[in-house]
DNA sequence: ATAATACATGCAAATCATTTGCAATTGCGA
DNA sequence: TCGCAATTGCAAATGATTTGCATGTATTAT
C-alpha cells in the first residue's frame, strides 16, 4: 500500500456518495488518471471498494461501508443511496419525492462455466 | 417505423437473450451501426425495449416481455435470467450453479430535481 | 551499502463503445 | 409529381478505459 494509494483510499473512505475516476483525480491532480484507473480495479478485486455501472458512462466506485443500493435519477443523474430493501423502497423513495418508473436487480457471482 | 427499424426489433423480439449493438449488427450487416444505435435509443424512450448497462463495456438490449432480473458471471460474463425476488433467488441460481457473491440493485426513475 | 529484482507510476498512444455532423436518400403528404 | 421532413450511411469526433513502454521507487539478497 503506497502513498499514493492510500490517498486514493482515503478520499474513497471520505466520501459518503459515489465518485467517478475521472472525480478523483480533480482531488488528486498529482495523480496520474490511469495510476487511478489501476488502482482502483486492484481495490475492486481486493473487495475494498465498489465499481457499479449505473449509467452508460463513466463507472462508479464506492468505499464498501454498509451494503446497500441505488436509485438513480434518469434526467439528473443524482443518485439516492438507501438501504432497506422489498416493499419498504417504494416508501422509502417516495419520502425523498423520487418516482420509480424501474426496479432492476444485478446478481453477480460465478456460475458453473468452469468444473476445473 | 421503418424496414430497418421492423428488422431491428425483429431480432430483438426473436433473442431470448440480451443483445449489444454489435451482435445486432452482426445478424443485420446491412444496417449500418449508427442506425442501430439510433434505434436502440428511440425504442429505448418508447420502452419498446430495455437497456442495461450489466459490465463496464456494451450496452445490453432485450425486448421488453416479463419483467425480470438478470445474474452476471464474473468469470465468463454470462447472464442468467430470473423473475422471482426476495429470498428465492439463492434458491433458484443454485439449482443453475450460480455461486453468488452481491446482490445489486438499481432503481430507475426521477427525483425531485425539478420542481416546474 | 550495493547490486539485482520486482513493483508502481507517468506519459503517450491505442482501443472500445458510442455520439455527432453532414450529405445523400428515402418516403410520404399536399 | 414536387417538396419537406425524417431516415440512413459514412466519416470523424468524443469519452472512458486500457496498454506499452520507459522511468522511478522500493525491497531483498549479497
Amino acid at each position: 500500500m503506497t502513498k499514493k494509494r492510500q490517498a486514493i483510499l482515503a478520499v474513497l473512505k471520505g466520501t459518503p456518495g459515489t465518485l467517478s475516476a475521472a472525480a478523483i483525480h480533480t482531488v488528486l491532480p498529482d495523480t496520474d488518471l490511469v495510476t487511478i484507473y489501476r488502482t482502483l480495479e486492484l481495490f475492486t478485486k481486493e473487495k475494498l471498494i465498489k465499481q457499479f455501472h449505473l449509467t452508460g458512462s463513466e463507472a462508479q466506485y464506492e468505499y464498501q461501508s454498509e451494503p446497500h443500493h441505488h436509485a438513480v435519477c434518469q434526467d439528473c443523474h443524482k443518485i439516492i443511496h438507501f438501504s432497506t430493501a422489498d416493499e419498504k423502497i417504494k416508501q422509502l423513495l417516495a419520502l425523498e419525492n423520487f418516482a420509480i418508473s424501474d426496479i432492476e436487480m444485478t446478481v453477480r457471482g460465478t456460475c458453473s462455466h468452469h468444473k476445473q
